[in-house]
DNA sequence: TCAATAGTGTCTGTCAGACAATATTTG
DNA sequence: CAAATATTGTCTGACAGACACTATTGA
């Protein structure tokens, strides 16, 4: 059959780290560039998953060990230059994690990288988290996209902090009090946060159930 | 090899017709579903096609006749249920254009179809036009992309109202044209459109060349 | 009491939408 | 001139951002 061609998954598994957003490469068990460091990836097995999400599911987890995050589907990049084994499909999908999530999960040949200071990677993977950090950044404009790298439970400021590590700009603290007011995906949780320092404590945050899995967009942005 | 599957592009192909958003959909020739309407799609073949955009247009073109018109990546759908075959990959494209353009191509198996009142089509096919539906809709609100639906030239009522019909909603013709403006994608062509009845005639305007394959968007909406 | 950060009230310039005035064509 | 639609000017309410004030903690 002409039309059969190697099908793959690649995730472009997203967090903040050190106050900057960061990927999670795992380093390639097999050729091509074995030892490498790339986007957790593996073939569809037609067996085993149902759909496109389920493999990528299943592949997060054997390559990270981490298994339910924001996972939403980013754009298939495909064809004979991106692979050295030839024609390819790779349908790409991002994940949003905190990063606690991956650090306790410490995984050997899992590690992140700062995406804005990346070197040349395997395939098109330059590409691939080229587009997932655009598409982040735009969702962090209007939507609450960014509240999945911000954990379990949270405070305004500390999200706040997310948002401006997306987007790479500081935003003002009474806007972005009133749109996550206006998003209404938050709820507060009866506790509060200890602080580090010597001063108010802090309302804790978490999302809604009913947004766990998805997210609230504005008409008007930020 | 278990990770080879089936691979195939489908378009929608969009259109304003009678003041309404359509997808145009063509016979199909071949089992399953031979006779039935459904998206303009076929096989990647690995040897014709350099990558994912290549073959949609090449598909394109075998099924309607129609050459370059917009054409964006929309999403992959994929899996064990969408194609009795078996596991499936379909790299979904949409497609803009004007209905003339349509119209003079004149084939005969492809037909329009209001995208608000669609019968159930083969495959995840309405599950495919559904989510391009709603891509146009929410890029309508803040980025030119209709404007590839409005023809070589075009006046701005008429503009104004192929963005009404993508939305569904009536706008405010001030904020509209402010909004035109605003983005800066279109440029006046010299001369003048004739109206059809009495009135004063509006000016035409066309996509400038550097937007012809893109789009441009704003910050804040409509 | 001071330092530090959390959280809120208020003012102001900007912008979307409403309204309406003006412009230009045919009959 | 009347009818019809294009195009532009102006007003107004809503909102984003700036500023500053109050709140609450530990030292």
């Amino acid at each position: 059959m002409h039309q059969a061609v190697i099908a793959t998954v690649d995730i472009v598994f997203l967090t903040i780290h050190n106050g900057r957003l960061g990927v999670a490469l795992s380093k390639r068990d097999k050729e091509p560039f074995q030892g490498g460091d790339a986007l957790p990836g593996g073939y569809i097995h037609a067996q085993e998953d149902r759909d496109c999400l389920d493999a990528a599911v299943r592949i997060l987890h054997e390559k990270t060990g981490i298994l339910p995050p924001y996972l939403e589907q980013l754009q298939t990049f495909a064809g004979a230059a991106r692979d050295p084994r030839g024609w390819s499909v790779s349908v790409a999908y991002f994940a949003l994690v905190h990063y606690r999530v991956i650090e306790s999960a410490h995984h050997p040949d899992v590690a992140i990288f700062p995406v804005d200071a990346l070197r040349r990677l395997p395939f098109d993977h330059n590409d691939i988290i080229a587009t997932a950090v655009d598409r982040i950044r735009n969702k962090a404009q209007y939507s609450s996209l960014p509240c999945h790298l911000a954990g379990e439970t949270f405070t305004l400021p500390k999200l706040q902090k997310v948002y401006e590590a997306c987007l790479g700009e500081a935003l003002n603290k009474v806007s972005f009090r009133r749109k996550m007011q206006e998003l209404a995906v938050l709820e507060a949780v009866p506790g509060q946060m200890e602080t580090e320092g010597a001063h108010r404590p802090a309302q804790l945050y978490r999302l809604k159930a009913e947004f766990k899995n998805g997210l609230k967009s504005l008409a008007r942005g930020l």
